[in-house]
DNA sequence: CCAATTCGTTCCGGCTGCGAATCGAAATTA
DNA sequence: TAATTTCGATTCGCAGCCGGAACGAATTGG
């Protein structure tokens, strides 16, 4: 009864898990929503409308950046309008990042799907 | 075009925005997993049995442990039949911290269904 | 030209999670 | 019973992220 409920959240964990399991450079929180809003929103991307998105200080931006920066995932460059602001780019190693986790994803869904025909959700106990 | 290929992820992605936005206590990628797994995956479940599904220390869920269960997400129960293990329990706190999260997700996949429509997801620059 | 505003960064103390080693309690083995 | 093994918790020093305040540089407005 609560399988159809929880499929989509069956997905997320069996992602989340296997993204655990990595020795892969995990990113918090707030490193990833930046990246995938980096990599799937129309540029430009800057530290004040990063932070006005995912509604976080300037600060914790800049630190996000300077963490996807140091594992080569985005990089910065300046505005040629505007001398203050700083373009967030995209680069070739972090949309090979993306497509893996992409990749990690989908195959949840795959596995997923499979388990919750055998009934694996089980009861719901207080 | 890159549009079919990106869309699980887009998903993610939103999801991921959404719960960096809110001031929900925000867990760590180890504290999510194993919260997820406790919830969704048969019981019992042991701090041994965790540490090895996720492939960490058992030190690290014990602190992630720490973290649920000040949070009321989960609790530990004295196994009657071995005084040495610990048997994680749900909560019914946890139960709805799952449910909200579950809704999470599925509004992302409705929004992002439709953003995907509108050809959001751009191109891939190098 | 000079003040006010905007933008991103840096500094500050504090908190949290990290791995590795060690611990005591409980169970198992001999 | 005595030695060994297993289980989870604890301790240690360390690294990273936190929010808020202050900063320098660039732009804008009078």
């Amino acid at each position: 009864m609560t399988g159809t409920n929880l499929t989509p959240l069956n997905v997320w964990r069996r992602a989340m898990v296997d993204n655990v399991r990595r020795d892969a450079p995990d990113l918090s929180a707030r490193q990833m929503a930046a990246l995938l809003t980096v990599y799937m929103t129309a540029p430009p991307h800057t530290v004040r409308g990063l932070a006005s998105r995912l509604n976080v200080s300037k600060p914790a931006i800049t630190r996000a950046l300077d963490r996807l920066s140091e594992l080569g995932l985005a990089r910065r460059k300046a505005d040629p309008r505007d001398g203050r602001s700083v373009l967030v780019q995209r680069t070739v190693k972090g949309s090979v990042y993306l497509s893996e986790f992409a990749e990690l994803i989908a195959a949840a869904e795959r596995d997923g799907a499979a388990q919750a025909r055998l009934g694996g959700a089980s009861s719901m106990r207080r």
